[in-house]
Formats: C-alpha cells, structure tokens, sequence
DNA sequence: GCACGGCATGTAAAGCTTTACATTCATATG
DNA sequence: CATATGAATGTAAAGCTTTACATGCCGTGC
C-alpha cells in the first residue's frame, strides 16, 4: 500500500508538500498540486488515518452507547447522530452495552485510549469513570441523550417526559375517563420515572385521587404490555384508559387486550408513547406522544462537536418539543347508560 | 496523558519490557511485571491504540455496512456481528449507508485507510472497488450476510431464501388455499428476487398456474404492504392466501385487510418472513419464516476473523437452516360451502 | 543595486508503540 | 573452570503522518 512517501517521490516534490496538498491545498502552487494529484490518483493513494491521527491526537471518531439495538426508540436517535457526524466528518461507532457496566466502561476507555473523541450516551447506566470523577474536574466528553440523572453536569438532550405523560392522560381525561391505568417502565431509569411522575400528575390536575390509579411495571417490551393487562385484568382493576409509558408495551397491551375480547377504543382506550412506526399500523392505530428523537440525536451530536472544539463552553442542556399523534385507539369513555367497567362488555364484574 | 516512556521511567525499566507486560505478560518476571503494572495502575495508563494499530498495521476495528439502522431484520444481523466480534477483541463500526453508492464507498475505503480492516456487508448494493476488481485478484476483506449477487467471489452466509419461501406457500397449500396472491420486496435485491422465486415455485409445485398468481411488488416497508393489499382489492384479485415478503408488509397488508373488513384467516389467510418480534404481538399473531439472523451475523463475524487471518484460505460459502412459525394469522382455506373469495364477507365481487 | 518581505518548499522532530536484534546475566554442561 | 545455553531485558528502527522551523527564491521599494 502506497504511502505519503511514495507519493512525494513520483511527484518529485517533499513529504511536507504532499501533506500540505491534502490538508491546506491552497498553500501549494497550482502546478505542483496537479502533479501531486496525479501521483495520489496514479497509486490510488489513501493516507493512513491511524498516522493522522496519532500526530493530530485525535480520531474522529464519536462512540455512541446504546443499550440494545433492537430498540428502534434509540435506533431513531442513532439516526440523528449519524447525520450530523457525517456532515462533520466523523465517524460513527456503535457500541452496545446490554447496560452492562463493565462493557460500558470499555468504550468509555475508547477515549483514553484514542480510539474515540467522545461518547454520547444512550443508556440508562453512567459510566464508572463519571460517577467517580469529582464535580469540579474536567468533564469528559460525554454527552447524555436519553438519561439524565440529576446533578450531573454533562450536557444533555432531552425533552420534559413529565409534561408530556401529563399531556397524556389529559387528552384520557377530556374525553371523559376517570379511571385510567397506567404501565410505567422500568424504574431504575429516570426516562420512565418522570413519565410516571407525569401520568401521576396529569391525574392528579384532573382531581383523580392518583394514588389509587392501578400501576404495574413493565419493561418497555411487548411481552411485559401484555402481562401487564392480563395482571391489570385478573386484579379486576376496572378501568377505561390505559396509558402506556412507550409503544412497544401499548402494542402488547392491545394484544392482550383483544385476546380478553376487550374493544379498543369502545372499552378500553390507549394511549403510548415515542411515536413508534408500527403504532400507526396496529389495530387499531395508536394515539401517542411524539417524542423527536432523531432531532434530538442530532442536537447531541452539536454538542459533542462543540464540547470538542471548546470542552468548557459546552455545558449545556438543550430542551427539545414534544407532540401528542391522536389515532383512533383512544375515543370517548364508555357512556354512563353502562355504568359497569369497560370490561363489562365480557362480563366481567369489577 | 501517560504514555509508555512514562511507565517505563516509574517501573524503572525499558519501554520494551513494557511493551512486552502488556501483550506477553508471561515473558517478563513477576517481580518486573509487578512494578509495571503498579506505574500502569498509578497513572492510569491506557495504550495508544492508534500508534499500536499504526506500528501492528491494522486497528480491530471492522465496519459493518447497513442501509438503515430502523430495520429491524439487519439490526439482529448485527447483534450477532456484535456477539463475535466482542469475545475476539474486534470492535464494530457501523456504518449507515442509505444504500448511497458514495457513501458505501467511503466505508470501503475506511479499510484502505486503515481504519477497518474488513467489512460485513448488509447492503444490496456492491462497493465499486469490490465491482472493479479483477477476478483473480485477491478479495479485499469483505464478507456478505444479506445480499450476495451471483458470479462474486466474496464469502458469504445466507439461507435459502427460494426454498424457504416455498415451504411458506406450501404452508398455505396443503390448508387448501388455491388462490395465492403475493407482495414482494425491492425487485433489484438478490433477497427479494430469490424469495419471489420460491414462492412461485412453491405454487408450481402444488400444480398452482404461477403465472397467473397476482403480484404486487413493495418495498418491505409497513406502508407498502397496506398500499399492496389496496392495489389487490381494488384490482378484485381474489384470493384467500397471502404472502408477504417479510413480516413488515405483512402486518401493513393486515392492517389494510382489517381496514376493509377482510377476516384473518377466515377471509385471507397471511403469512410473513423473518419473525419479526411485533408480529407475534400483531392481530392475529403473524404466520412467518423464522430465518436465523442473529446466527447469521455470528458466522458472518467469524468468517471476516477467518479471512483477516488468512485471506486466501476463507473463500467459502455458509447456509443456514429456516423454520416455520405458525400462529394464528393462517388456517383453512374458506369452505366451499361459499364458493365465492375470500372477500365475500363484506360483499366485495370478485 | 540592495535589503526586505512573503511565498513555496524542504528538513527533521514528534506523536506512541512494537519488535528484530543485541546485550547481559545466570545456570547447566562438559 | 570454561563454555554453551537460555531467559530477561535493553536498544533502536520502523510504522506514517503533521508541523515548527529553516531555506531559497522572487519581486518590490528605496
């Protein structure tokens, strides 16, 4: 593989011309940069990015953690973040966690060790080196998209989860619903706590007592929406809204809801979360909250080049809109002629 | 940053011996090694893995190419990349490409700039350095686990896609469908072409007229199968089979069949590709072709750590099994008692 | 005609590591 | 005891580029 060396030889011209024909092409004469050209073009020449940027001290390269790549919540992130690396000429490596710490913290070391610039977190574990950093030393180019513990002081990405779950069940509560479920996420992540903190409060602005609303955990997978309503159902939790703290679990929600012969919206109305691509296909199609993830990846990635350029400028936080997508899974609440459940339909006495 | 020479100083011996406690502890004596690794522990030393990848001519890194990271179906293709490439050191770059000729290329040429050393590539479309090459030239290190065009040399995993899809009409025929309409993927991917095959192949063999099967093509998004089953209904094809090319069209196709108040299966029977984790959530849950994707991109990885270690010896070809998923969204084809199609129930005339 | 400034180019060091080869030292062997 | 052998360590080159500084040249202004 030919090197820079080589190049400057047939160009007849010194290793430092040839460099600064890359880099600075204006600094070279017109007649040498052609010649330099054509040797480059003659041995396909690539220069070696490990060389650049051993002498640049820099890679170019921004790692992003996340989780799971089958979330397509944070695939949409991922897709902001490339966007605007590519405008920018870095690259992209994805590194997947399974939130494991260990594995975390071994594309944090990516950093100390060159490989990357910095990293954007997807996850809802923060590396160790962080949490043991004192808050008065450098932060390390690290930037939060999804999680966002209080007291940190990285820079982050977010949008307020509590108003937007509150948004939510008010949109139940105006169409006359007065005992609406709720299934969280997991509550080790601060995402599905201040959803729930909004659902609750939504409630709560209603004059529902909120502390007696049917609450059960799931996981944001399909399965743990549908275990949830099959644990809602057999406690006879009697209700006619449902909000889901994402799509995915709304999806199985609705699975298990059908399967109990329960009809959406007519019995039970529900509503998710992320504006997932598959909501707007479900049966029937699903009311949610649009949340803009890829605008988000790609606010992240603005403030990674920032922190880059000027680490001690960029110490921001960077709070971006939600929108509520009204489909046809939520309607009115059953009518008072009915007063029983929504499950009444089949029967079921609450 | 600490580097080599400053442990060297602190341990009191050469940056060699350093070296050499780092990638071959068993060469050097306890005691020495005891000492390096307390000035590793004391500066916190992390190697420099460009001047490493610089000085060993080559990074561990490998790219892998995927046309969009919301597809779910090659998302499993690179967890299992993932999964090797973690227990042997690699790291994954993923690269997204937009199945952009430029930008696929720009990938590729991440390898010769010696920032990867191979690609797995998920795309359909061929890198123009792998199109020009020469026959007998030597491959450059990539490994196809999606798409692979006939009459290249590159190795690759797959299925059959043509036998499995097969499998999947014959599912259909033996429940006494005779009437099988089909929706296939992007006509200009090798996946789509093959799996169009085996379902027409699958119709010859039940002595099925394939030529007169009504085809819709879609572009395995949601949207195109609920537009392909509209196109179907409009063109009053008449059927009470329906394959789909893989689970996504499929669950738009039943979308759009709820929509026009078409049973599943007591009207259309649907089946799918992939097993897609949504469509067992789906309603009713997705008949579908469970293809191995996750071991794919494991015995794709290990292909690319085969031919990175020898290039010459890795040439080969891997085929994995399938298998049918039945579940609810399939069954017997309407009775003759109605002789009419599928469609009847909403008075639809064939 | 000379000095100076500025532009184009060259020289060489630096960035950090690995590794072939050299050296040292101790042990085993005759 | 002298020498061969082997293990442990050191020396220095190589891997490829960028860039501070040096050099050479030309044109301009006096």
């Amino acid at each position: 593989m030919a090197n820079i060396k080589d190049i400057a030889e047939l160009a007849q011209v010194s290793i430092a011309t040839v460099s600064r024909a890359l880099s600075t092409p204006g600094a070279v004469r017109p007649p040498t940069l052609q010649k330099i050209e054509a040797a480059i073009a003659q041995l396909n020449y690539r220069p070696n990015m490990l060389a650049v940027g051993l002498r640049r001290r820099r890679s170019d390269n921004v790692i992003v953690a996340v989780p799971s790549i089958f979330n397509p919540f944070t695939s949409a992130f991922v897709q902001g973040i490339e966007n605007v690396a590519r405008e920018a000429g870095i690259r992209v490596l994805l590194g997947i966690t399974d939130s494991d710490q260990a594995l975390l913290d071994s594309y944090v070391g990516m950093i100390a060790s060159k490989q990357a610039d910095g990293m954007i977190l997807l996850d809802k574990i923060l590396p160790t080196a962080v949490l043991q950093t004192p808050p008065e030393n450098p932060a390390p180019p690290i930037v939060l998209a999804c999680e966002y513990p209080p007291g940190l002081s990285l820079p982050r990405v977010r949008i307020d989860n509590v108003e937007a779950a509150a948004m939510l069940v008010n949109h139940l509560v105006r169409q006359g619903h007065t005992r609406i479920a709720v299934i969280t996420g997991p509550i080790d992540q601060n995402m599905s706590r201040d959803r729930l903190s909004g659902f609750l409060l939504g409630l709560k602005r209603a004059g529902l007592a909120s502390d007696k609303a049917p609450i059960v955990h799931g996981d944001f997978t399909l399965q743990s929406g549908y275990d949830a309503v099959r644990q809602l159902l057999a406690a006879k939790a009697g209700f006619t809204g449902l909000c889901c703290a994402n799509d995915e679990m709304a999806l199985g929600a609705m699975a298990a809801l059908r399967e109990a012969g329960i009809a959406i919206p007519d019995g039970v109305s529900v509503v998710g979360f992320d504006n997932l691509r598959f909501g707007a296909f479900a049966s029937p199609p699903l009311t949610t909250m649009e949340v803009p993830t890829v605008e988000t990846g790609e606010a992240a990635m603005r403030l990674m080049l920032d922190m880059l350029r000027d680490p001690l400028d960029a110490n921001r936080e960077i709070i971006l809109p939600y929108r509520l997508v009204v489909r046809q899974s939520s309607g009115p609440a059953p009518t008072a002629v009915k007063p029983g459940k929504a499950k009444k339909p089949r029967g079921q006495t609450s």
